[in-house]
DNA sequence: CCAAAAATGAAAATGGTTGTCATTAACATT
DNA sequence: AATGTTAATGACAACCATTTTCATTTTTGG
């Protein structure tokens, strides 16, 4: 069984506090907000842990800035307002079939996907 | 009309050349390599007029990289090998709707989308 | 030809991310 | 408690793609 460091609950707490994707610098304000003396350099460790553990996911904003979320809500996709940031979750069982029969039909295996959605918001 | 300057041109023409594709730094390296004393500020303004004009597409590597390529080739998507890097183009006329009207349904306007699928061909 | 506008490239700045390394915390053994 | 061993930490520097700045050159239109 893998094991888990302190800087790694808190990640996993901030991120559930966060409710959704953040940024490696934002969950690090997060943290020394709270008094926490922690390190940027400590945060991006214990996100590529959690990475490799599969407890956490990653997408990318875009401008290419990673942003991290815990694995395990139900899976589903983001409509981004490219000039506000609003998002929208929204989920598709069609993309999801869609997916798995590409996958299928080209004999790959454990196939995932990346979908987001980028666009201006009806406020922009 | 909107016009064209000869760096913008010579982008275009390298990009046809890589027929896919490409990072600002691998294109710059592409026209110096052919004598061309074009600077690297130049390349990503021309990228950027070229992106503003909808003449190129960009999309992310997984390291955060942007990748450009010229529009015009059929608009489609990937599935790549995580392990050998094998990668086939995938068309989705079924997604292409999907996030047409996810976006209607959310009253966003220009969206574009980012479905890539990774997972492990046959031989992996 | 000439002035105004656009384009250019060198160099510096920016910003996210990763590497280095000395220090510290955790843990097990005597 | 004292010791040694190993994992974790954080300050700091390095990295690298991208952007900004700014002085100079090229293009354009009259
Ligand atoms: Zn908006
Ligand atoms: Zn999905
Ligand atoms: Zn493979
Ligand atoms: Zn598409």
């Amino acid at each position: 069984m893998r094991t888990m460091n302190k800087s790694q609950i808190k990640l996993i707490s901030t991120l559930e506090r966060v409710g959704g994707f953040a940024s490696a610098q934002e969950l690090y304000q997060l943290l020394r907000r709270d008094g926490d003396g922690i390190g940027l350099t400590t945060v991006y460790r214990a996100l590529q842990s959690l990475l490799d553990d599969k407890i956490v996911d990653v997408l990318r904003r875009e401008d290419g800035e990673a942003l991290y979320r815990l694995c395990g809500e139900a899976h589903h996709h983001h409509l981004v307002c490219r000039s506000c940031g609003t998002t929208v979750e929204i989920e598709g069982s069609s993309v999801e079939r869609w997916a798995e029969a590409v996958a299928k039909e080209h004999y790959f295996r454990e196939v995932g996907h990346t979908v987001e959605l980028f666009g201006l918001c009806s406020k922009c």
